[in-house]
DNA sequence: CGTTTTTCCGTAAACGTTTACGAGAACACA
DNA sequence: TGTGTTCTCGTAAACGTTTACGGAAAAACG
């Protein structure tokens, strides 16, 4: 069943060498030999092993997404998970590599699984996701000298390796905006308890939004919780329990939104009519729910896109002609008004 | 900063065979000597490069899930992903194996994918979802005599592999008899067009819990479309413009569902009121859409780990004392009664 | 002490590729 | 014809492992 290249050389009665620099475009290959080659090759159902293959060139020509679901979160399922793998795949497809997800279990921060993808060297370079504001997953990359980008930032590894973001600054800021247009000025933040770096920057935007409107920041006003629905079901009553309640609130994750929500139900409070609530990252959750959850939201496709296309740039082997380079850009956020603000 | 075995070697002046027995916990080497060995590959950060050990034992230690995104779907990000992924991974860890998602792009039917990642020995073995009534998948994996299992059955492959699915039959019988049970006799049936088997098992429940109530299968109450929103929602006025119009729908799919209760709401029809509504598999979406619906939910993180432990024990090489088995289970869906029906 | 067994380890082949090197043949040029 | 160049291909080494085999040393046994 698993022909080989020397099944392939047998048949036709050459070398390996031959066959091999057929198969992989060599000029040193005459223009009939290739086609002999070539076409034994579809006959024989012939393609080269890539455990070999690998072993000889010192890459294996995949890179690794490594997915990290939260713990309590699984309801949810990642939510832009899949937009975003789907632009991923599409363009390193195009340069010929294989996207691989590995999986983490819930909760651990994945530096066991880093490690062994890195070590055993199942992958040429690695993807992250959720990055911290102290990061030690990029820490441990930049000291291993191994290949990586990221989908946020973080302060860890002096910013040698390429990185996509969201602006979740100017979207804290955003929504602040929008609220006070609206006529708030008692405006709540809720954001997830780990230093998860989209969190800090959330938080910026807001404080700065607030400042410029001459509003002062209330540490009543800000709370923090696991980042699922529980989280954001036990932290919301805080907000609520402040001696100036406030008239509304932005959560910087769906999930804690919809557990806010909950939380705010059971206190007789209507999201959209006594309460206005807004939520920094989109997802289907959102549009769904009821009321549909006022959202700022991203473009996951194209992000992932991106990212890839980053990612190739920063590698020598992939990298244009101007030679390695690493990007790092900040996208948008765009609101999309719904029902509940 | 690769270390290899030889570096091992020549640092403890030994040779490499040593060494590899005694990571490989081999008999044959003494415990004083093992004890240097794993102390040296601790200190000197060893771990064996994948791609060398593969190609000696013919292995990849990773079994590959293949991951079909529909089009259009991008929105929803495949709700049960996750949690099964979850699962999956766990069990795959407890016996070392690596567990690697391949993405392909949305809409083709990723026969070229997998047959990349058979014929290039990525994997020793694969998993496939969305099964369908024939599924070429199925059948070249048989063909070719790769390890796989499935998530759904398939009518293709001759049993041959293992499998595990949830049971749609039933499910379609239980939503027909408790919609009976609530007075309905117009009950129709939407589910996606392509020929998923999830599709038809759901079609055979319902039919055969009308015909034990006496009802007769009116053709115009049942009708198909794309596995979406957009499917749900251009279909369902179809069933509407029957003469006797139905006062419930079971809907195969979260997302058909969605998209046809827009259709509803266009029509002034409300679910819940206007029409029962009940939703054959469960996601978040289900749980959050106003009103909440009712639906049948699986047990995805078990059927993950359970799937995982089905596929080892038909690879020879981690199957039991008793040799390899194909186990084929199929589990219930249990109702959740919320505000929709 | 001689023989057999056991323990431990080194040697070398093998997995399937790619590629540096060199060589023969064909060709061009004088 | 002799020399240099160009095409084309075969040879063999290398990538990092694992493992069958055999042998030396140690231990056990009579």
């Amino acid at each position: 069943m698993a022909s080989s290249i020397h099944d392939l050389a047998r048949h036709l009665n050459i070398s390996i060498g031959t066959v091999s620099r057929a198969l992989n475009g060599r000029a040193d290959v005459n223009a009939d030999t290739r086609q002999r080659v070539l076409e034994a090759a579809r006959t024989l159902n012939y393609s080269p092993n890539q455990s070999g293959r690998s072993l000889r060139q010192g890459a294996t020509r995949s890179i690794a997404f490594m997915l990290q679901p939260h713990p309590g979160d699984q309801q949810y399922g990642e939510p832009f998970f899949i937009p975003f793998l789907i632009g991923l795949q599409a363009r390193l497809a195009e340069s010929g590599l294989d996207l691989t997800v590995v999986m983490g279990a819930p909760g651990d921060y994945q530096q066991e699984r880093l490690r062994r993808v890195v070590e055993t060297r199942r992958a040429d370079a690695v993807l992250l996701a959720w990055t911290r504001r102290e990061d030690e997953r990029i820490d441990y990359l930049t000291q291993a000298g191994f290949p990586f980008a990221t989908l946020g930032r973080s302060r860890s590894g002096a910013k040698s390796y390429p990185s996509l973001d969201l602006d979740f600054e100017k979207a804290g800021a955003d929504a602040v905006d929008r609220l006070v247009a609206r006529g708030h000025r008692r405006i709540a933040a809720i954001r997830p308890s780990l230093d998860l770096n989209f969190g800090y920057l959330f938080l910026a935007g807001y404080r700065k939004a607030l400042q410029r409107h001459g509003i002062e920041v209330d540490p009543e006003l800000i709370a923090s919780g696991f980042i699922n629905e529980a989280g954001g079901y036990e932290v919301t009553p805080q907000v609520m329990r402040s001696k100036d309640p406030p008239t509304a609130i932005i959560f910087n994750n769906d999930a804690m939104a919809l557990g806010g929500c909950k939380a705010l139900a059971e206190m007789g409070i209507r999201p959209g009519q006594d309460m206005a609530v807004t939520v920094i990252v989109d997802t289907p959750l959102c549009r769904y729910f009821s009321p549909a959850l006022t959202a700022f939201r991203p473009a996951l496709e194209p992000m992932g896109q991106r990212l890839a296309e980053m990612l190739l740039a920063s590698l020598p082997a992939f990298a244009g002609p101007e030679g390695p380079r690493i990007i790092r850009e900040v996208w948008p956020l765009e609101l999309v008004a719904r029902d509940s603000d």
